[in-house]
RNA sequence: CGCGGGAUGGAGCAGUCUGGAAGCUCGUCGGGCUCAUAACCCGAAGGUCGCAGGUUCAAAUCCUGCUCCCGCAACCA
């Protein structure tokens, strides 16, 4: 499509997808999202060089791996190229599919820590606290929820290690400089007072950019039981896939795209792209991406998506039930700006329908039919004007530049409406003209044709435009008409379509309609297959499928302790006389406690499952001497103790006998 | 008083910055048409724009207070 490629070069990027497993469709829709910009640009004349690829390191992998009893190599290797089938399947333009394990990334990687360590930007210190293995993150105490991680609720471990830390306050004020001056940095907008309040004003910490607990990564080549830390390696790859070499050899190719115009990705990795990632470019002394763009996520029916739910949806089977281009053309409509959007299989369908199938679908198919019925398949320009004409090739005159503006905004979904503007308005023109009328009079028969001719050139328009959104309909369309995607320049005339071409004599329908009833019933059947696929794969692992009915529990075993510590404690029983929620917290219950004579104070994080009024009158085993705290700002002067399952439900301990309050539990 | 987002006819959303007759798509109901995929076109019903105050000639829009929902952050003794 580009034909002339004058307006100088455009570099994007989607995020990189983890290999730890197979895309679902929110992931895959960052990848149309950016397919449908890229072509978009190449048609407006930009030379494109779209970017996308996989994040192949990290310990989740490496355990992954071992569970299944692969190598991570064999794994990741498995997973890309599933990543990039589907990417593929979606009619992905990239230029470039980077994956963290390319020979050439893996190097420059070791290159880039080093320079930045010798340079002083990195520095060796220690890294203590908890760990989350599934999450890779350390956390500190405080921020365990119930003992465990608070990003996925798992079991954590404690941990230290020596780790290499990246001098983030060095670069802070800079960046705070570039944000503020460049307000087109962060987009959607909303998420730059975000990123500022939150992380930047407070002060930035050091990140830790480095890892010993595992090797399935890069190593750092003078220290090497450290290999580098996921940000740092896998946010390289916009810069390493296309040529940067730290020791300033770069090619070409990277001189001529760096610094890229847009970095495309989801709303939970702003923050790395916008604080963390510009300051490593700061270090390296590069100039910073022009846009990051965090785009919503799309929702399962408003939830988010997750293998255990049994909700999600995979590109996959949306494109067996509706093809390529419906899928295409469901989450790039159905995505909002800045609020997330909804999937559900019965939106889609009734999208599908009304838009893909009655408006656009049905246009081609009864202009065509038309043409063949009136005129042998020949449209002809006559000239037998009408005043209905006049806003019908205003509109699709137009579009183009609407579109573009959308486009500019990166407001895809918007675009796209633009587009369909003209094919509602073209279906109301053939009511308007009703050329089956004007069949009937062979005086009309200029006037018949003018108008075929006239819904020949809005359809090829609106193909035209369609064609970065949905590119197999718009060249199926396009060859139908007996013409070809037009040049983007002209798309704002009305009137190209070369007189005396002749449509195709079979059209083919482009999008059936669908019904519900039956969709749903397959829908079911997927739900079903994919349940047993996640059991499955959950056994290969060696973990045992989640269990409906009760099952026991094995927690991780403390080291022994002796007599004398277990003295050290004071259980008592504690009667409950007063209890309220503390005002300041979502889980937090504040209890006045008679323990013998006195009464404490005692906060509890049972909210969720005790409400205030029962808990009082409640006889409970208490933790008296326990150190005196405050939590959410109130003072908790001892411990309610409770027992807990494995989804973190909990329930009292309380005497198996009426005992009075106070009663030594020993 | 942690940060931020949201609340607009049955569903999904726009409009709020820069007050000036409440809009779009889907669905529902009625009508028209027959070229077409029971598609297309026209019309109608349906909203106290979360609640309560305030400013104003005029408030979905500005100000104050409140309620509920969703992210993130935080206490979970």
């Amino acid at each position: 499509m580009c034909t002339k490629c004058d307006k100088g070069k455009f570099y994007m990027t989607t995020a990189i997808a983890y290999t730890s497993g197979k895309p679902h469709i929110g992931n895959t829709y960052e990848v149309v999202l950016a397919d449908s910009i890229a072509r978009f640009k190449r048609q407006e004349g930009y030379d494109v060089y779209f970017q996308t690829g996989t994040d192949e390191h990290g310990q989740k992998i490496q355990e992954k791996a071992e569970k299944l009893g692969k190598t991570p190599k064999e794994l990741v290797d498995e997973v890309a190229g599933e990543v990039k089938r589907i990417w593929d399947m979606m009619n992905s333009s990239y230029d470039g599919f980077v994956r963290t394990t390319d020979e050439d990334h893996e190097r420059q990687v070791a290159k880039i820590f080093k320079k930045l360590y010798e340079q002083g930007d990195i520095y060796k210190g220690a890294y203590e606290g908890m760990y989350c293995t599934p999450c890779e993150s350390f956390w500190t105490e405080s921020q365990l929820v119930d003992g465990k991680c608070p990003d996925c609720g798992r079991e954590v471990t404690p941990a230290k290690e020596e780790a290499y830390f990246f001098k983030m306050s060095k670069y802070a004020d800079r960046l705070i400089e570039h944000i503020n001056s460049h307000p087109e940095f962060i987009q959607p907008v909303s998420r730059k007072n975000e990123m500022m309040n939150n992380f930047l004003l407070p002060g930035l910490q050091d990140l830790c950019v480095s890892r010993t607990s595992f090797d399935w990564g890069v190593t750092v080549d003078f220290d090497p039981k450290h290999v580098v830390y996921v940000w740092l390696d896998a946010l390289s790859n916009y810069i390493t896939k296309i040529g940067y070499d730290a020791d300033g050899n770069s090619t070409e190719l990277f001189d001529k795209n760096w610094p890229a115009d847009l970095h495309l990705i989801g709303k939970d990795i702003i923050r790395f792209h916008t604080i963390y990632w510009p300051i490593f470019l700061m270090a390296l002394d590069l100039p910073l991406p022009k846009q990051v763009f965090g785009h919503p996520w799309l929702l399962q029916g408003g939830e988010k998506m997750s293998k255990s739910k049994g909700n999600v949806i995979y590109a996959d089977d949306m494109v067996d039930l509706f093809g390529v281009d419906a899928t295409r053309y469901f989450v790039l409509h159905e995505m909002p700006f800045d609020n997330d959007g909804i999937i559900t299989w019965e939106l889609v369908v009734e999208r599908l329908n009304s838009d893909l199938a009655n408006i656009l679908g049905n246009l081609v198919n009864r202009t065509v039919s038309m043409c063949n019925k009136y005129f042998g398949g020949v449209v002809t320009k006559t000239g037998v004007e009408a005043a209905v004409d006049k806003e019908l090739k205003e509109i699709a005159a137009e579009a183009r530049d609407k579109v573009k503006a959308k486009m500019d905004e990166l407001r895809v979904a918007d675009a796209i409406s633009e587009v369909f503007t003209v094919l509602r308005r073209s279906n109301k023109y053939i009511d308007e003209t009703e050329p089956w009328v004007l069949a009937k009079d062979e005086a009309q028969k200029g006037r018949l044709s003018e108008v075929l001719y006239n819904l020949t050139e809005s359809i090829t328009i609106s193909a035209s435009l369609l064609y970065s959104f949905l590119p197999e309909t718009a060249e199926k369309i396009v060859a139908q008409l007996g013409t070809v995607i037009r040049d983007f320049d002209n798309l704002s005339q009305f009137g190209l379509y070369e007189s005396g071409s002749k449509v195709t004599d079979k059209p083919e329908i482009l999008f059936a309609r669908l019904d519900v009833k039956e969709i749903m019933e397959k829908v079911e059947a997927i739900r079903k297959a994919q349940r047993a696929e996640f059991e499955a794969e959950q056994h290969a692992m060696g973990e045992a499928p989640q269990q409906e009915d009760e099952a026991s529990i094995d927690i991780e075993a403390k080291d022994e302790i002796s007599y004398d510590d277990f003295m050290k404690m004071q259980f008592q029983v504690g009667e409950i006389i007063a209890c309220e929620a503390v005002a300041k917290s979502k889980k937090l219950l504040c209890s006045q406690v008679r323990v013998g004579s006195q009464v404490k104070q005692i906060v509890s994080g049972i909210r969720k499952y005790y409400t205030p009024e029962e808990m009082v009158g409640k006889k409970v085993m208490v933790l008296v001497n326990l150190k005196p705290a405050k939590l959410a700002g109130v003072l908790s002067e001892g411990m309610l103790l409770c027992a807990e399952d494995e989804h973190g439900e909990l329930a009292l301990m309380v005497p198996e006998k009426n005992m009075p309050t106070g009663a030594e539990i020993c």
